[in-house]
RNA sequence: GGUACCUUGGAUGAGUGGCUUAGUCAGCGGUCUGCAAAACCGUGUACGGCGGUUCGAAUCCGCCAGGUACCU
């Protein structure tokens, strides 16, 4: 049967540098499940691989988008999994490696078949929301689709909005789309999750953050001013840069907030990641016990 | 030396006698099925020190300590 080891970790703890080594052993190329590396001219902020490191092996989902473009866990499932099809007559052992939970989510566990919005249905719930406010579509929410209503974060305007959409755009329910089964995939799925002391780790990010300023970061950030409120430039790094340059903050406060927010991302990666007692624990550089643990998990499932 | 003002939990900052003692941020914990490096939730009885007034003080009075401004 064929493996997909999957490479799980907090931000800077090592994936990238790791998830080499273990590509390199077993001759595979890379997944990246990152959903801001995949943004090209976001190479700094999202400490993407350099080019060097793409060169040693294969990637796939590296930049390969643009920030104006729409994307989802959905989206990422079914590319990889397509993917993965192509591949593993080739390399019958792929490695996936990232850090975005839910994209990896959804491709170990799979995802609801849930239509995607449609930019009208979109921006009307959004203009909705604005004119009247969370607890009016929570109430109308509440009417539409009560199963889903009784469980929903109602406080979480995005959730609410989203079920919206769904209800609006298919006149049907939103919980008749939440099936929330988790999908068989024809392959064995090996987690291996790397971790640092959070101190270690802290340091890492800090030292992290102040290299990225070095090497350019708010010239990088300048360049998608125009598109500073999508999405993919919602993201630790280019955030607080922008309201530097806005005049807002002054440069160090910045670059505090920045090594912050890692912080903080970091620590929520770790949360997700603590459920999870299908991953095997390693630390970074411990590549040899990594290896004997993945090839051990191969024998396992023959 | 004199006068005035200030002193609240890690930070910021409301609250001028009694409705569980605000809020924000950080910290810590958590949620997670289409923008997820997103969004959201939970969690802290702190009032500079000592004494006094009062049924009751962060809130009023006195002294002390520290700070700020102005005056000599």
């Amino acid at each position: 049967m064929n493996n997909l080891v999957v490479l799980i970790g907090p931000t800077a703890v090592g994936k990238t540098e790791t998830g080499l080594a273990i590509a390199a052993y077993y001759g595979c190329p890379i997944i990246s499940a990152d959903s801001r590396q995949m943004y090209s001219g976001m190479e700094i902020g999202t400490a993407m691989p350099t080019k060097e490191e793409l060169a040693r092996q294969k990637h796939y989902f590296v930049g390969h988008l643009s920030p104006g473009d729409y994307y989802s866990a959905a989206l990422y499932e079914e590319e990889v999994l397509a993917l993965l099809e192509k591949e593993f007559p080739h390399h019958p052992t792929m490695l996936m490696s990232g850090g975005s939970m839910m994209y990896i989510d959804a491709v170990c566990n799979g995802i609801d078949d849930i239509p995607t919005v449609d930019e009208v249905t979109r921006a009307m719930i959004l203009e909705k929301f604005e004119r009247e406010g969370l607890e009016r579509l929570a109430e109308e929410l509440r009417i539409l689709d009560p199963e889903y209503y009784s469980e929903a974060d109602i406080k979480n305007p995005k959730r609410v909005m989203h079920a919206l959409e769904i209800c609006y755009m298919t006149g049907k329910r939103y919980s008749s789309f939440r099936k929330r089964e988790k999908k068989d995939r024809p392959f064995n799925i090996i987690k291996v999750g790397l971790r640092r002391e959070r101190e270690e780790l802290y340091e890492r990010i800090n030292r992290r953050v102040d290299m990225m300023i070095e090497n350019g970061l708010i010239d990088e950030v300048k360049r998608f001013t125009h598109l500073k409120h999508h999405n993919s430039l919602n993201t630790v790094g280019y955030k607080e840069i922008f309201k530097y340059l806005d005049g807002e903050w002054d440069l160090p406060f910045a670059i505090e907030k920045i090594k912050q927010n890692t912080r903080i991302y970091s620590r929520k990666q770790v949360t997700w990641y603590r459920k999870d007692e299908e991953i095997a624990w390693f630390h970074p550089n411990d590549i040899k016990g990594i290896i004997e643990h993945i090839d051990s998990e191969i024998a396992r499932h023959k």
